[in-house]
DNA sequence: ATGTCGATTCCCT
DNA sequence: GGGAATCGACATA
């Protein structure tokens, strides 16, 4: 539920089968959260371990909010968690599409140039391709992403889309494993799927 | 001014 | 399962 927010490792797995949705630009592009991880204040691999800087500022925003980051050519969207300053969120790591599919597609082959027509899972089954294919960018980075009403057509730029979350229908099955590409607190279980989706992103390392 | 380092993705073996 | 691509944020000087 969206009111379980208040911290990283119990708002991860509650994010599961929550929809986010991207509308005011174009036809609805809807998908289910089917993969998320948490990243705790006091995690060294969370983004605002070791302070407050230019980048992870929205970290230290309100619950609800997005934090958007950059790493090489890729956007990652997270939901920020526990009170104001704590500096926590949860990063939305894959999708399952249900509305705007074709847009989904048109978004990510334009922000791939010359790579291949992403098809099947290819489309949202990651953290950067999730945001390539709702046109999630740093514009976003700050925003609220929990609303109490459908958002009103009125943002700021009427071309710019709007980036929200929506309660899950029904309460999916929830996994747990360790997180995928970091380098420290490598072996953390905050990693929360729905098991057997297509579309969560591959596997994290073996156990050894 | 310069060096390091990714919460990734894609392509290859 | 490994490595390159590639670039901005951040730390250090």
């Amino acid at each position: 539920m969206l009111d379980h927010l208040g911290d990283a490792a119990g708002a991860a797995p509650a994010l599961l089968g929550c929809r986010l949705v991207r509308t005011g630009d174009g036809p609805r592009r809807v998908g289910v959260i089917v993969e998320t991880e948490a990243y705790p204040p006091d995690d060294p691999a969370c983004h605002a371990y070791g302070g407050r800087t230019a980048r992870n500022a929205a970290m230290f925003g309100p619950a609800g909010s997005a934090y958007v980051y950059r790493i090489h050519r890729s956007t990652c969207l997270n939901v920020v968690t526990g009170p104001a300053g704590s500096g926590q969120a949860v990063l939305i790591r894959a999708i399952e599409p249900l509305e705007g599919l074709d847009v989904m597609r048109a978004a990510r082959e334009l922000a791939t140039v010359g790579n291949a027509i992403p098809d099947g899972t290819a489309l949202t089954n990651g953290p950067g391709k999730l945001c390539q294919a709702l046109d999630v960018g740093l514009e976003h980075d700050g925003v609220p992403l929990i609303r109490r009403r459908a958002p009103r057509s009125a943002s700021a730029s009427p071309s710019a889309g709007v980036l929200y979350l929506m309660p899950a229908l029904d309460r999916p099955d929830v996994a747990c494993s360790p997180r995928i590409g970091i380098s420290r607190a490598r072996d953390a279980p905050l990693r929360f799927f729905v098991p057997g989706n297509p579309y969560v992103s591959g596997r994290p390392r073996r156990a050894s």
